[in-house]
DNA sequence: CTTCAAGGCCAG
DNA sequence: CTGGCCTTGAAG
């Protein structure tokens, strides 16, 4: 097994609490498997470890003169660059072993599925702006064809190269970039106009922060704590309940779906089965499984192709196939009750989501009448009893309207759970193309993403330890490596990423030229409050026992609203964010969450695609309530301000005037730190976070990349419905209103000339 | 009071 | 980690 698994097993044993494990079928202790030979069919050929994809040669640059108009200008001249541009070790990553990171055998199989579908219904896409040759050849086994320099990495390095230029003048000369390229883009330039100004009032929320200056956060840990922004999802009534019961998954396969003789049989694993459990008949084995799987957000990975057979014999062979199975038949996460509260009966919201019905469990009659036109060959257990038609047309009448967004949000659940189901009849082959792409897969991806993130260390000059020790060298030189090593981190990021990784590089690239400083924002921003996060709770960890009181209390409040929402109450308790323990873990999300519940897909979209010229204005803000929050942001400035002095300081190698830099760059600052205060508050987990960013790489692009796009908004929408149940929508909203923000902020720090400045705040 | 799905327990 | 068995507790 290749660095990648036995990454993956030291990670499992090491973080097993709280954050997301991964493990693979190897991980298991040898003794639980009944049948030692559990690899037989998962097998598969293993990896062979392919070496550190060989260092891509140093960009050349080319610069333009510029004279140096800011005393904090730290840009470098021209001719510091051009010598040394030869230098071979600059682009050498620091870390080898973090290159060494490819798409797994999942990754790779899913984007050729993807592929393969996508090409049957699009038949024109590909050929078109896709070779095939290029199409045919995943990234990762040109890497791993080893071998001399091949065609890949000369692509690598013509990426590389072609960003690195782009990305080292936006960083040192953002003018240049600007006029140079700012208007060729169709899609997403960095508006020149920048102009806006206030309208991000995000603020809020009281807090104060320490502008850490010592880094000391583990670079390793790219995917930490994930643990769920908020544990109390509960939230009492939202009008959501029913939005969100989705299109009565339409069954597909109903794979053994005992004729419902006898003794029951677990749609699973076909033994016997004890019941209804979260949705679907299953034995006591599969329930547990996917309890605990969900419950500790574990994720798997398959050794084989992921098509391993689940039978009750072999069902412990592949922890990943079998949770692909349970999820595809239809077992509904939701129903996973986050605050534990044992017996009782699910909400009626959680209980829509069910295949099989309590009651009419016996009659299984299938009459769908639906517009599905699902093969019905295999009955599925449903009873159209109740309200389950209700629901179905209320929803119905949406997708038509979104089938043409862009940016559609999809539908909460279903596509989670349902592979090929859903509504093929409606308008657009395109859409039901779409659809047919959503496999439970999904759940996944976000977890892969995350993983393969890696990009923490750059974002916090984790990895450029001597970019201010290191005077030996010319500063010039070092921002030239810090360029270098961002370049290479995002090309490599997008050639990791699921679904995209197949695509010619050259489109990567094009892709990265236009959004490089969005993604390098959110980047920086994201770890920026991670890490915040991590003191804090490393000082709050220290100063009280593990679990005190404020976990049970938590506890007790989740099971309120739980209780609350189960009745169905209509008042809400969102006051209750006058609890302390509410406020502290749950961020106030739920109170914060504005009352334009029910965005159409069609806002949705605007927003994400909106300029930041002008959606600040339309789109609605996360309008805070109190604002003690504005002397904190104060202290936050001065702060940072703080931070940046000292750091520029050493740099510079000359003292740098507090009010000279607060003139220079307060406007600046205020924005950013105002959009990370914002991204502090909504609690912007991992997930979200790796999400928003490929969506933000892909929007308003080809339309070749919508398909890709709805792939991870399905999969972000996912997320969100385990997370916050009725509330995904809001929480969506939420997220796509960063967009805007991101744009205005990213767009001022290039203007300014400043894009270094969150990268120092992270330092 | 009976159901029965959810969570918990804990040998294996 | 698994999964058989037990306790819970809203719904009927
Ligand atoms: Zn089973
Ligand atoms: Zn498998």
């Amino acid at each position: 097994m290749s660095l990648f698994y036995d990454l993956k097993l030291k990670r499992q044993k090491a973080g097993a609490e709280g954050g997301v494990s991964a493990v693979t079928s190897e991980g298991r202790p040898e003794g639980g498997a009944k049948d030692s030979g559990y690899s037989a069919t998962c097998s598969s050929d293993s990896e062979q470890s392919e070496s550190p994809a060989s260092s891509p040669r140093p960009p050349k640059y080319q610069h333009h003169h510029r004279q140096v108009d800011s005393p904090l200008d730290i840009s470098p001249t021209r001719s510091d660059c051009d010598s040394l541009l030869s230098s071979p070790t600059s682009c050498q990553p620091a870390h080898p072993s973090v290159t060494s990171s490819q798409p797994n055998f999942d990754v790779l199989r899913h984007a050729q599925l993807l592929r393969a579908k996508t090409m049957a219904y699009y038949p024109t896409i590909y050929p078109q702006h896709f070779p095939p040759e290029m199409m045919r050849t995943p990234a990762r086994l040109n890497v791993a064809a080893a071998g001399g320099s091949n065609a890949m990495m000369a692509n690598v390095n013509a990426a590389t190269h072609f960003v690195g230029n782009i990305l080292y003048r936006c960083l040192v000369q953002p003018r240049a970039v600007m006029e140079g390229y700012g208007n060729k883009t169709e899609g997403g330039s960095l508006h020149q106009g920048g102009r806006e100004e206030g309208p991000v009032n995000l603020t809020m929320a009281s807090g104060r922060q320490s502008p850490q200056q010592s880094l000391r956060s583990s670079c390793s840990t790219a995917r930490r704590r994930l643990l769920p922004s908020s544990s109390s999802t509960a939230s009492v009534k939202s009008d959501f309940g029913s939005e969100m019961s989705l299109e009565g998954g339409e069954g597909e396969e109903g794979g053994q779906v005992a004729a419902m003789d006898g003794p029951m049989i677990c749609m699973i694993c076909g033994d016997k089965a004890t019941g209804l459990h979260y949705g679907i008949i299953t034995c006591e084995g599969c329930k547990g499984f996917f309890k605990r799987t969900v419950q500790n957000k574990r994720v798997y990975t398959c050794v084989a192709s992921g098509g391993c057979e689940i039978t009750k014999t072999q069902r412990n062979r592949c922890q990943y196939c079998r949770f692909q199975k349970c999820l595809k038949q239809g077992m509904v996460l939701a129903a996973v009750r986050e605050d534990r509260m044992p017996g009782g009966r699910n909400s009626g919201a959680v209980y829509n989501l069910y295949k099989v019905k309590y009651r009419s469990r016996k009659r299984k009659n299938n009459t769908s009448q639906q517009q599905g036109l699902t093969p019905p060959n295999k009955q599925q257990e449903r009873c159209h009893s109740e309200s389950k038609s209700s629901h179905n047309d209320g929803r119905g009448s949406s997708p038509q309207a979104k089938a043409l967004l862009p940016l559609s949000s999809p539908t909460p659940t279903a596509n989670c759970h349902t592979a090929p189901t859903l509504h093929k009849s409606d308008s657009l082959p395109a859409d039901t193309a779409l659809d047919m792409l959503n496999g439970p897969e999904d759940i996944q991806l976000l977890s892969r993403l995350i993983e393969l993130d890696q990009l923490e260390d750059v974002a916090t000059l984790k990895s450029m330890d001597n970019f201010f020790s290191d005077t030996n060298i010319e500063l010039p030189e070092r921002l030239r490596k810090m360029g270098d090593r961002m370049v290479i981190k995002l090309v490599e990021w997008t050639q990791r990423l699921p679904y995209l990784s197949t695509l010619p590089i050259g489109l990567l690239t094009s892709l990265l030229t236009h959004r490089w400083h969005l993604i390098l924002l959110l980047s920086t921003s994201f770890f920026n409050v991670q890490r915040r996060r991590g003191v804090k709770r490393k000082l709050e960890e220290d100063s009280e026992g593990p679990t005190s009181t404020s976990d049970r209390h938590q506890t007790l409040l989740t099971r309120y609203r739980h209780r609350l929402d189960s009745r169905g109450s209509t008042h809400s308790p969102n006051s209750d964010s006058s609890d302390d323990t509410a406020r502290k873990e749950n961020g106030g999300q739920d109170s914060k969450q504005v009352p334009t519940i029910k965005e159409s897909d069609a806002e949705v979209t605007l927003i994400m695609a909106a300029p930041p010229s002008t959606s600040p204005a339309d789109s609605p803000k996360p309008s805070t309530v109190l604002s003690p929050g504005d002397k904190s942001l104060k202290e936050d400035i001065h702060d940072s301000l703080l931070h940046l002095q000292f750091y520029l300081r050493r740099l510079l190698g000359r003292e740098v005037e507090y009010e000279e830099l607060e003139r220079e760059i307060g406007d600046m600052l205020r924005q950013l730190i105002s959009f990370m205060r914002h991204l502090r508050d909504i609690n912007l987990s991992a997930e979200e976070y790796v999400a928003l960013k490929v969506l933000i790489m892909l929007q308003d692009g080809a339309p070749a990349f919508r398909l890709y796009q709805q792939q991870y908004m399905n999969a972000l929408m996912c997320y969100l419905v385990r997370q916050h149940g009725r509330q995904a929508q809001q929480r969506l909203h939420l997220l796509l209103n960063l967009n805007p923000q991101i744009q205005l902020a990213a767009a001022k720090l290039l203007q300014n000339k400043m894009f270094y400045v969150p990268f120092l705040l992270n330092s």
